[in-house]
DNA sequence: CCAAAAGTGTTTAGTTTACACCCATGC
DNA sequence: GCATGGGTGTAAACTAAACACTTTTGG
């Protein structure tokens, strides 16, 4: 965690550095005990929850911007992590919006025209992660976290409620035409934790006997010859994915049908 | 087209009225003369061809934004319009990217730190227009403008091309999952005219007697009484869309198989 | 031996694709 | 009457969906 001192200088000179008045906000799903999780961040000067987010750097792309972010927060990269789409019609984000949310002595502190206070645009990157790997880090901006149900959600800073359903609504269209879902799981799985990771991810049920066909089909799926204990009952196979095949279904656009 | 005192005064004060380092770009799709075309604009600062673009006033929501340059340029509104992906990787638009376009005296003109010569990233959106009913404005940033075919583009400004390319793609999809290429004829037309459309746009041939069995089945086809004469030939029956059915279809997401 | 979960194939229904002949029109 | 494009239905192939019994394991 950054000193004080960094901090103020992040409010004072942040605009030297960084993209104004644009921000990327993460919607990081997860995956735990047969739930689809989304990961959210305390922001303590404005006392509320939101998703975590940062700022592009000025000689930064977009893209390394949003995965520097996310490794900032959960420690991890070679995740899956999608742009889909870019807010900026939440009338609490025009002029103003400070006004809403920020107590006074902030104001006082920043500055009335400092660049945090003004309007900003978010664009929206979903990541899928795997949730046993994540590490999580505060920073100035995020001081907690919590993992919630994504059909439990309290209510969020901004659009950041928004923001998370037209996340769902885009990872639930491209799971349909790349196998992302895997992203969500260990290295290796059994056939009934994928099949009700899909009836989660999804929100429906699906049919267990023809549900893996057509992942077998793609040549996605290898079944290993070990098994898993899982207690008294009957050992399930472990699978893994294949990994070339995997990176060529996610270049092509596949309709995947479970 | 506004005067030269009003372009003096965008350069220097712009950043007063206008959210900062973000444009907006817009790929106008037309069809005419069984072509998919794509609008292209001069820009006589930089004197080369991109896409018509503008930039966000600040007390404007994106979504008013992008109507609004749309209707400036093209004069249509009630048009389909569809944000589709945020450009900022394009290593050209990080700091210094005027360098490689602007002549010096713009940049004497403008001064080096004046708002229009930082990085800017660009928010595209694409939009399905009749060719014919587009009436061309120019402006101070676009001085000529011409169709283009899809297939057929000169080397454009910025990573405009890959923005096209990001465009076309993300429009072939969702033409699938709704009946969008309505927008792109004129209110009446006949089953020939729509199928070539189609073939148009996906680049491939659909079979004429298929063809209109889904989109009759979701009942967005109305065949009418009349017919279109068209010389020598069997006169086609007219067709027009019922506004409902095709509203409803917008907001579903059905699959149209062709 | 019983309870709980895993594993496995076949039949049916539905959907998509392929395909060819007759009709209308203007010259 | 002929050349050109418009209009229409059916059969075959494929794909998706529904479905139930047997196996393994630990207690």
């Amino acid at each position: 965690m950054q000193s004080e001192a960094e901090l103020i200088d992040f409010i004072k000179n942040g605009y030297k550095t960084y993209f104004p008045q644009v921000t990327i906000d993460c919607v990081i799903f997860g995956y735990h005990d047969q739930q689809l999780k989304v990961l959210l961040a305390r922001y303590p000067w404005i006392n509320g929850w939101g998703l975590p987010g940062g700022f592009i750097k000025i000689e930064e792309t977009l893209s390394q911007a949003s995965v520097r972010i996310l490794k900032e927060r959960t420690s991890l990269d070679d995740i899956f992590l999608q742009q889909f789409h870019t807010f900026g019609d939440d009338e609490d984000r025009l002029a103003h919006w400070h006004l809403k949310y920020f107590p006074h002595d902030y104001k006082e502190m920043f500055g009335a025209d400092n660049w945090l206070l003004k309007r900003t645009i978010s664009i929206g990157y979903y990541a899928l992660v795997e949730f046993s790997k994540v590490e999580l880090t505060p920073d100035f901006f995020h001081d907690e976290f919590e993992w919630h149900n994504v059909t439990d959600l309290p209510e969020l800073l901004f659009d950041h409620n928004e923001i998370i359903e037209k996340a769902l609504a885009t990872m639930r269209v491209q799971i349909y035409h790349q196998p992302i879902g895997y992203k969500l799981l260990a290295d290796k799985f059994t056939l009934p934790e994928i099949h009700m990771l899909y009836e989660t991810i999804l929100n429906k049920k699906l049919d267990r006997r023809n549900f893996p066909n057509k992942l077998m089909a793609l040549g996605i799926l290898v079944k290993l010859e070990e098994k898993r204990k899982i207690g008294q009952h009957r050992a399930p196979f472990l699978y893994e994915f294949n990994k070339e095949k995997y990176e060529e279904a996610l270049k092509k656009d596949v309709v995947i049908v479970f």
